[in-house]
DNA sequence: CTAGTTGCAAAGAGTTTGCATGGCG
DNA sequence: CGCCATGCAAACTCTTTGCAACTAG
């Protein structure tokens, strides 16, 4: 649980929040926290946002690299996320499509979607007209 | 870039032909394979046969391992999973749910989904009922 | 024969952890 | 003041790679 609001939690978060439009690496985070901030001290933050579920974690493809994303902004509630297998940007699901689905299936085979924890996978408009 | 069938290799794409429907570590399958194949020949091959299109390489939530999964057999082909978050087990998400949801994401957003690698957690009948 | 493959061990990359110190509440 | 959090470096895990030996075609 979250005890203590250090300087570096709250750099590391409000840096997460203030760009929760994209996604970064530990990497990518620790070298703008700049050097009041250890490595450790991002990981160790980026795990505890990550069980709070300020944060959601993925790995690209062909990375063995996981970036983060901060996700706890209204609108991401009960939402199915899709994510870009390419870029790791992550999506809302519309959500009359995720209630289609959800009552197809719920009708079909009585299974029940949990919509925050289930991912779409697949290639974003942007990621694909660059391969194209 | 032509290729051997190799013992190693016949023998990885046998198993993880047979178990279609499941998911494995790099370590799961080397330990499988038994000491006669190598953990740097499993590694090779699944990566050979990730570009080739054969299976499908994700990292599951939590992890930083690699999970692969055989993609390239009939009737598991092109699907999407259900998985129950209770019991574990697998299902095919139904092909015209599975269509529409598709389409409409193509539609609305330009994101083009990969099946294979799209897993819906939820709670499935059987599940919900003992709850009851 | 000869280019693709393998085994082994060592190297890499990313992430985690032990321990003493420092800082929030 | 007590306990959580931090820094640093060492440890870990998964994966990749160099090289010599081997083998499928």
């Amino acid at each position: 649980m979250a005890q203590y609001m250090t300087e570096q939690r709250k750099k590391l978060i409000s840096f997460l929040e203030s760009h929760h439009d994209r996604q970064f690496s530990a990497r990518d985070i620790a070298s703008q926290m700049g050097p009041e901030v250890s490595l450790s001290a991002v990981y160790r933050n980026l795990s505890f946002l990550q069980r709070q579920g300020y944060i959601s974690r993925t790995v690209k493809e062909g990375s063995n690299e996981a970036y983060y994303q901060y996700i706890k902004c209204e609108g991401c509630k009960n939402r199915v996320h899709l994510t870009c297998t390419k870029c790791g940007k992550i999506a809302h699901m519309d959500k009359a499509v995720a209630d289609s689905m959800a009552n197809s299936l719920l009708n079909l085979d009585g299974f029940e979607i949990i919509r925050p924890k289930t991912v779409i996978y697949g290639i974003c408009k942007e990621c694909k007209e660059v391969d194209a």
